[in-house]
DNA sequence: CATGAATGAGGTTTCATTCAT
DNA sequence: GATGAATGAAACCTCATTCAT
């Protein structure tokens, strides 16, 4: 039952995605269930709290964010236009889904090494470009890494806890906050 | 008893703010009572809805908002710096519950003419200065004012709806905002 | 200020048989005072509860019975056709404003002996009518005047508590009881 | 755990019967399930309204009420008397809650299909006897199988909410409208 | 193991009633 | 006297969580 049980783990988690990206990361774990076709019981022996499921939305969802990042690499001329471009398909993608891959884990416990160790490659990654961007004189050197992430967190949570305006195009909010992260933005 | 109701009004709105501040928009109202030293039906009879409630300390913080606008214009030599001011003045003063007060007025009807027209007013100035900036040649002008106030919304919320890094230091981006959106800074 | 205590019992008790047949005798007592004009203090003073309430209704709108009453049996060439006169007046006017006025008095202690003692004559009047449609052989015998008193009340209530049905056309309903007692009616 | 489930709603329903008889149809769902033995939330789990509730109590009752047809067809000559058996019959056995369960389906969404279809059933039975007893020259033409039910429903529902002398013998009352409905009865 | 039933605490809201002014 | 503010009990409903089956 070993096969079953994998399964059930990925409808939950991808039921939770699909959930919370509707109602919130609030939503009512019997609703998660119920789309995942289990049962709460089956939910909470998976998942002890609503944090650990939220861990596992991340352990799922950080493949798609290192992917977004190889494509963005690849694909465009330089490490701060690389950096820009993955930022803005976060605005534009995310929404909610990938808010918590990006969020830090609650309690390092609750979650398998899993997700800390992914998470950690990732965020590696994630700070090498930056730090590229940065020796090539793109962007300013008092802004890390660990910031550009709370900014992404920040814009792709669920729509209702953002300001309407903010809701409504947060991929260019997000891309207001890049620009002050410029070289030669800073003005304090 | 007029006396007595007025004070308690103030009291309300106060509690309102302080427990806010600890727990969220979404701070049970029996709390807020508890806090004001009322039962929940006074909080009721004045405020029928949160929306009431949360307009009630718009109205009742606009005016600090208002003076710290004068203020900043008065020291300041000129408008961007002002801005710049106010802006962080808002973010490092914790007033954020004021700030989310400002923005979410849901329905006019619920709320007295009295905010909405002071809300006008200030927003009337604040727009103002935002475009003096913009005829300066120190603002981007593709930045309206409504888009400054839902990001003063957005970092000086309820730390606990922010990510922790934010939360520590909401002003550092705030600045990072401004820098956004200073003259030139655009680069997508 | 003898004058303006009994012009507001008199605003009170419109007020009351007005809301009440809005929205049903357990309408709250803050809007009857409001829509009085007074504050709720006032009603209470006058009511110590909604029965003494009710009782003052009745014994406002008994008046309006007794005039139906004396036009039906001026108008009518005899009493059984009076009787049905009024009923079905009632049936078509009273919906709950006149429920009060027909109704038995809760408690005889809050009501003043007005109300008591109006209601006992015009039920007095009421029963000769019955009687005299009974030596008439036109009406059973075995129907009292209080009987016809009793669902007078039930179907004057409040619109709300009835089956939608017979909230729609009360009086065809009436006309239907009044039939079962005519004289030979009976078959049980 | 389904025969406890099954067990514990037929519980509910039964506690929902009795308290409804007692305190009136708008009795606290609190009482309820107390009286049922479960917590509030299991007679919410199972009846998100009121109106459900009130469906599935029609729905357990509704074969009581067949039965009770089906008996005075059976004993009696003709329809017009076994009509006026049954009728009887539910004025009587204090059945009044399941008369008023048979009257409001307030949406049909919100029951089952069991409810309504049962209803159905029944009332074209029911319907199938009111014409057979105007066929057969017993019964006015003008009176409805819906006309007789609203007033089953009316005299049969909670004695608190009747005027005292009806509440005390519904079934003569009852008698007086049958007898109203008696061919040749009516005047109007 | 999975299930979903049951529980009850927690939050919201409404009003009857009292009482300070 | 009149007022309407304050109170708190009561009802409603929703979920997180446990646990019998």
């Amino acid at each position: 039952m070993r096969a079953d049980a994998r399964r059930n783990l990925g409808k939950i988690v991808e039921a939770a995605a699909a959930v919370m990206a509707e109602r919130g990361p609030a939503a009512p774990m019997e609703l998660i269930a119920r789309r995942a076709g289990v049962g709460v019981g089956t939910l909470y022996r998976r998942f002890p709290d609503r944090a650990a499921l939220l861990a596992a939305m991340g352990e799922h969802y950080v493949h798609s964010l290192a992917e977004a990042l190889d494509r963005a690499v690849e694909e465009e001329p330089d490490a701060w236009s690389a950096l820009r471009a993955f930022v803005l398909w976060v605005g534009d993608t995310g929404r909610g889904v990938l808010a918590a891959a990006l969020a830090g884990v609650p309690e390092e416990e609750t979650v398998g090494p899993g997700f800390v160790e992914i998470r950690r490659r990732w965020l590696e990654r994630f700070t090498g470009l930056v730090e590229q961007a940065q020796a090539d004189g793109r962007m300013r050197a008092d802004v890390g890494a660990e910031d550009v992430v709370a900014l992404l967190n920040l814009f792709a949570c669920h729509p209702d806890s953002l300001p309407p305006r903010v809701a409504a195009r947060p991929a260019w909010f997000l891309g207001l906050m890049l620009d002050g992260m410029g070289a030669g933005a800073a003005q304090g």
